[in-house]
DNA sequence: CTAGGGTTAG
């Protein structure tokens, strides 16, 4: 009796052991616990349960040391219960090792051992994991040989592996042929397509969801909020932020964070930063898209300092410590930079790849090449964003060679991808190599074929290069055209002056229904504003009215400057009041405009004006109103405006403000002040400075000095042509024509050319354009006789040719002639032939008018009874009855 | 068995 007595209570009391054991393992809460019970059932024996191992083996798992749970599935000795295969299945794929749960997979099918229903969602997940397409078919044919064809999470699984590779022919198949479907069955679909990119297919089975009766989840809500973030539908994201309250999902910080996302992606930021603001729950993620929200809404500083906020409560990961160190390379905030790259390399991201990219990235930002070049050459591996970043700090950081080095030896170790095609490609324009852009050219065609953004970018690099040719060659030759191509063109054409071809491209772009863009008008504006097509310049204003960019800052600066140039002052003043919000910029255009007109008064009230309303002048625009001082022989106010820059607006004036000074000081007939001044200055002259004075001695009539200065502008022997033709210019007057043909010889050798000069006028839509000397033309009889006739008129009103401006050591006649072809003289005549009588003329040139031509056109202007308005090089001139606006101060 | 946040160029 006392035996059976005890056997029971021993029996009782291993029961109770293994039960009581069961639950403790079953609740661990951490590994030390976990050892101890570990440590206990080897000492207890419960080892040959299978129980305790299975038990064992997810509980390590858990805790993530799958190393553990794999040596407590080696020594078990019950490796035929299809339970402990599972367990070790799905402890693996746990632990992301998937390639690990398809080996155990593969041996278990070797030995035989019968799958359940439960072994085959981990496995699928694995292949789903690796993108093992061919695996996840072999799967589901072992699926259905065992018949877990029809079973719901079997089936679920397959939807979400086959969602996941993309195959929604697969994924819809399974789907359709389930006998039964619960929510994940849902979910799943609807999470691989909205992540795939599939947004209104995602939102088309949520209705379908919602029409079956079905009540939706988190998991439902995540995947339709991404759909809509992705589609931009902020009527749909306001239907789903209600139904997020209505089904009380709303504390879940996954939906919470979606929510927020979307907020971000349909740019509200102060809906977003409320939502926050409001939020119960928030986790790492959240304060990530909350730091990279802001990142992308350019707040740099608020995104840090959300950053340092979120470091209180959570330990960032790497995925926000990359969207903070974008910001600090924006901001150049190296302090940050560094410290947060010290928390990385302590806090086990050191082989972190994207981290260190993203430290590369802002190191290079931050102008530390050096910090980056250690982090790169300290990574274990390198992926092509590593390769990219660094090579493209070189070229950021102006060490080409270096480069091109680090280029040669990235093939060594993997292909280049198209972004480093495009980083080499912005070297070629660095250093204006033609050589080294071809031969990218051909390594790009051989690798990639021909894609979008590489053709855009060859277009834009050759036009750069000032290979305009090749450039258009390159547009012609491309398949596919985006509006990108077509906005790099046209910047092409203004870049290489191409005005006439730019505007056939956007007839072109007309004719094939292409919408214009911001970027389009900013590129096409400037065309205009070159060519002074008043018709071309109306119809673009009209056009921005259509496609509502007119209270755009940029388009209304831009729209500033086409009337000026366009001879439309009023216009440019009309539009300039109109506009809601003006920028430095838009103040600036408006003074230009009236330095370019000779409205100097206008320009300095103006600028009176805009002191009143608190926009702060910068260096720009002190260009601009010194200009429209110069041009108006200000020279008082000029000066004032010059002191005023560096004592009231701390601005160091620059090469080109001294230019404008000794403008300013030599146009104004103060020559010898200018020649002191430019000695006096802080800065070397250049020959921009020289060159201001020489062009003024000129007109002056000053051959001492003009002699003087000459020599300084050859001694900088500039790349320019113009400075040299100037000198040389100078020298003909003086009729030293030794010197002369040295200058032209020294041009030859060095391949500078001379501009050749041309000036163009609209008649009734159409330009026409004529060149110095140029002698086919419609018309040209006509034209010649016309300005024979005029010659003989002028010279009785008592016209002298001014032979200092024929650069020829040629006979006097024949000088004569020459300047009679000039183009301006052409453009003029060709005028007053092809308009009605009394009607103003409007005249372009690209290079500065001629000083005899100045003279002639006052006479003609005179003799016609015409208003003449000649647009040059730097202003314009309105010739009026023997008068021209400039007041001889051209 | 199902969900969210990151890197290079333009």
């Amino acid at each position: 009796m006392n035996t059976r007595k005890l056997s029971s209570f021993d029996l009782k009391s291993r029961d109770f052991i293994y039960t009581s054991l069961s639950n403790t393992l079953s609740s661990a809460t951490n590994p030390r616990d976990l050892h101890k019970i570990h440590s206990l059932i080897i000492t207890l024996g419960l080892y040959k349960y299978v129980l305790f191992s299975g038990k064992l083996i997810s509980k390590y798992s858990q805790f993530k040391n799958p190393l553990a749970s794999l040596s407590i599935f080696g020594q078990s000795s019950h490796k035929n219960n299809v339970y402990m295969w599972n367990t070790i299945i799905r402890a693996m794929t746990h632990n992301g090792l998937f390639s690990k749960a398809l080996d155990i997979y593969t041996q278990m099918r070797g030995l035989k051992i019968k799958p359940d229903n439960y072994t085959f969602p981990a496995v699928i997940n694995s292949c789903a994991n690796l993108l093992d397409f061919e695996t996840a078919k072999l799967v589901q044919e072992h699926v259905l040989d065992v018949g877990f064809g029809s079973d719901l999470y079997v089936c679920n699984a397959l939807i979400d592996m086959y969602s996941r590779l993309n195959d929604f022919g697969r994924a819809r198949n399974v789907f359709d042929k389930m006998p039964k479907r619960d929510l994940v069955t849902w979910n799943s679909l609807i999470s691989g397509y909205s992540s795939n990119g599939y947004w209104e297919e995602a939102l088309e089975i949520f209705f379908k969801l919602r029409m079956a009766g079905l009540i939706p989840d988190c998991f439902t809500v995540s995947g339709v909020l991404c759909a809509c973030s992705g589609l931009m539908e902020v009527d749909e994201g306001r239907v789903v932020h209600g139904l997020v309250e209505k089904i009380g999902v709303k504390k879940d910080v996954t939906v919470s964070n979606g929510l927020l996302s979307m907020y971000f992606k349909f740019d509200r930021l102060m809906d977003s930063r409320n939502f926050f603001d409001n939020m119960d729950v928030r986790d790492a993620v959240t304060w990530n898209t909350m730091i990279c929200g802001y990142f992308q809404f350019g707040l740099y500083e608020e995104s840090i300092k959300l950053f340092l906020q979120m470091v209180q409560y959570f330990k960032p990961d790497s995925l926000t410590v990359a969207s903070v160190l974008q910001a600090c390379g924006h901001v150049r905030d190296l302090k940050s930079g560094r410290s947060i790259h010290e928390y990385l390399v302590k806090n086990g991201y050191k082989d972190d790849i994207t981290a260190n990219n993203v430290i590369i990235n802002m190191y290079v930002k931050c102008g530390e090449l050096l910090a980056a070049r250690k982090v790169f050459d300290s990574m274990k591996s390198r992926d092509l964003v590593s390769w990219n970043s660094i090579i493209s700090g070189y070229v950021e950081n102006k060490f080409y060679e270096e480069g091109i080095n680090l280029f040669k030896l990235m093939k060594i170790e993997l292909e280049p991808d198209s972004i480093t095609y495009l980083i080499l490609l912005s070297l070629c324009i660095h250093c204006v190599d033609t050589y080294y852009a071809m031969q990218l050219h051909c390594n790009i065609i051989k690798s990639f074929g021909s894609t979008i953004t590489l053709g855009n970018a060859l277009v834009d690099v050759y036009a750069k290069i000032g290979k305009m040719e090749d450039s258009k060659k390159q547009f012609e030759n491309m398949e596919t055209r985006d509006i990108v191509t077509w906005n790099t063109i046209i910047a092409a054409c203004n870049h290489c002056e191409d005005c006439s071809f730019g505007l056939r491209i956007i007839s072109r772009m007309r004719n094939e229904g292409i919408t214009f863009e911001v970027a389009t008008l900013l590129s096409t504006l400037p065309l205009c504003s070159f060519l002074g097509a008043k018709r071309q310049a109306k119809e673009l204003h009209g056009c921005i009215f259509r496609l509502g960019f007119e209270s755009n800052v940029s388009i209304g600066n831009a729209v500033i400057e086409m009337y000026s140039k366009s001879g439309m002052l009023g216009y440019s003043i009309r539009v300039f009041k109109l506009m809601k919000t003006k920028d430095v910029i838009s103040w600036t255009a408006l003074i230009s405009a009236y330095g370019m007109y000779g409205e100097g008064k206008k320009a300095l009230r103006a600028f009176e004006g805009m002191r009143k309303v608190g926009v702060v002048p910068d260096h720009i625009f002190f260009v601009a109103i010194l200009f429209a001082c110069s041009h108006s022989g200000l020279v008082r106010e000029g000066r004032a405006c010059f002191d005023q820059m560096k004592k009231d607006y701390s601005i160091e004036p620059r090469k080109e403000h001294y230019a404008c000074m000794v403008d300013l000081l030599s146009r104004s007939g103060m020559l010898a002040e200018a020649e002191e001044f430019i000695l006096s200055m802080p800065l070397k002259p250049d020959a921009s400075i020289w060159g201001a004075l020489l062009s003024a001695c000129r007109a002056g009539g000053d051959i001492k000095i003009a002699e003087r200065v000459s020599e300084h502008l050859l001694e900088l022997n500039s790349d320019d042509p113009g400075y040299h033709i100037l000198a040389s210019n100078a020298f003909a007057a003086l009729g030293k024509w030794d010197q002369v043909k040295m200058i032209r010889k020294s041009l030859r050798t060095r391949g500078l050319k001379k501009q050749p000069g041309f000036s163009w006028l609209e008649i009734q839509n159409r330009v026409y354009i004529f060149g110095t000397g140029e002698r086919f033309f419609e018309q040209h009889q006509e034209v010649s006789d016309l300005l024979d006739i005029l010659s003989d008129l002028m010279a009785k009103e008592g016209y002298v040719a001014d032979l200092r401006y024929v650069l020829h050591d040629v006979e006097e006649d024949e000088k004569f002639d020459l300047l009679c072809g000039h183009s301006e003289r052409l453009a003029i005549a060709f005028g007053l032939l092809n308009t009605e009588p009394g009607s103003p003329l409007q005249i372009m040139k690209n290079l500065r008018v001629c000083g005899d031509c100045h003279t002639a056109t006052k006479y003609i202007s005179k003799i016609v009874q015409r208003e003449i308005l000649v647009r040059d090089a730097n202003r314009f001139h309105l010739f009026k009855d023997g008068t021209c606006s400039c007041g001889d101060k051209w």
